[in-house]
DNA sequence: GAATAAGTACTCGGATATAAATTGTCCGAGTTAGGCAGG
DNA sequence: CCTGCCTAACTCGGACAATTTATATCCGAGTACTTATTC
C-alpha cells in the first residue's frame, strides 16, 4: 500500500507555485529541474492536477502552471485525490458471498460487512485529515529561508 | 494507492478463527475452500500473520491456523501491518535537496519537510483508527445468522 | 506605424515502452497424528 | 496389549511465473506570444 511519488512531487510543485504567486506561470521544465524530475512524467501529473481544478495552465509561449484558487482554498486531499484518483485504499470484493456463502438469501448481505465498515472508518479518519490541512497552511509553517532561496531561484530565470 | 486484497482476506480468516475459537485449528485449504480462495496463496498470507503473532500454527496431521490470543487483544491494525507491511503509505524521498536545493547548508533541512510531516498526520489518524477497533468488536458486530452459518460450515469437515 | 503573416515556445493528450510490485503456482523439507505390523 | 514403524495430512519456506500497476518517454496537434514582413 504505497503512496505514489507523484503525490511528493505535486505538493512540492504546488508549494512551490504558491510561493511564486498566482500571478506568474511556470513551465513543467522549470519545476522539473527544480527538483531534477523527468519532465515529460512529471508533467503527466500536473495536468492530472489541472483536470482536478487545482493547477490552471496556460498553452503557447510564457505559458506554465499556476495556481488555480488561492492557497487557502487548495487542500491536501484535493492534491492527493488529483494523483491517486477518487477510490479509496481498500475495496471490499464481497468475499462473504462466495465459498460457504454462496447460494444464501441475499438479504443476509444487505448491509455492507463489518470488516468493510470498520476499514472504511479509517479511511474516512484519512481523508478528514488530509481535507483540514491547506495549502496555505504548509507554506507558512515552512522556514522563511527555504521560501527566500526558492524564489530567488526562479528570479534568474 | 490500493490496499492488498490480502487485508480483506486475512480480516475475513481472522474472523472466521475467533468464531471456531482458539482450541480449535483450521488448516489453510480448509478456510480457502470458505471463500473461494487459491490455497497457496491465502496461506502466504496466514504465515504472514503467523510471523507477525497474530496467528498461531501447528504443523503435522490435524494441525492448522488459529488466533494466537484473544480476538480482544487482535486488533485491525495488527492484521493490516501484518500483510501491508511496517512502512506508512507515504515515503518521502526528500527532493527538496535536489536540483534547487542541492549545495545548500545541510542544517536547512534538519527539520522534516512540512508536506512529510502533513501527510504523516493523517497516516497517523488512520493508524489510530485501525488500533481503535478490535477483532472482537467486529465478531460482536456481525450479524448472528452469519456467526451460526459459518459455525455450521465448519461443523461437518 | 499598423496590420498581417511566419516562427517559436509552450501545453495537451494519447500511444507506447520499461521497471517494479502484486498476485498466483509449485515443490521439497520438516512435523505430527493415527494406523499397522510384530512381538 | 504394547512398541516401533509407516503413511497421510499438514505447515513452512523458497523459487519461480504471470499479471497488473507504476514509472517514464516520445510525438503530433493545438495555442499564444514574438518577430518579421508588408502596406
Amino acid at each position: 500500500m504505497r503512496m505514489s511519488e507523484g503525490v511528493e512531487w505535486a505538493l512540492h510543485c504546488c508549494l512551490t507555485l504558491g510561493w511564486l504567486g498566482s500571478d506568474r506561470t511556470v513551465p513543467t521544465a522549470k519545476l522539473a529541474a527544480t527538483f531534477e524530475l523527468p519532465p515529460a512524467y512529471l508533467n503527466k501529473h500536473l495536468q492530472a492536477l489541472t483536470r482536478a481544478g487545482v493547477l490552471a495552465s496556460s498553452p503557447g509561449a510564457r505559458g506554465g502552471f499556476r495556481l488555480a484558487r488561492p492557497a487557502e482554498k487548495i487542500t491536501l486531499l484535493d492534491v492527493v485525490t488529483a494523483i491517486e484518483g477518487r477510490d479509496g485504499a481498500f475495496r471490499c470484493t464481497e468475499i462473504r458471498r462466495r465459498g460457504a456463502g454462496a447460494g444464501r438469501d441475499p438479504q443476509e448481505f444487505a448491509r455492507q460487512c463489518v470488516i468493510t465498515t470498520g476499514i472504511r472508518r479509517a479511511e474516512m479518519a484519512w481523508r478528514r485529515e488530509l481535507a483540514a490541512q491547506t495549502l496555505a497552511d504548509m507554506m507558512a509553517r515552512a522556514p522563511a529561508a527555504a521560501v527566500e532561496r526558492t524564489r530567488h531561484w526562479y528570479a534568474k530565470g
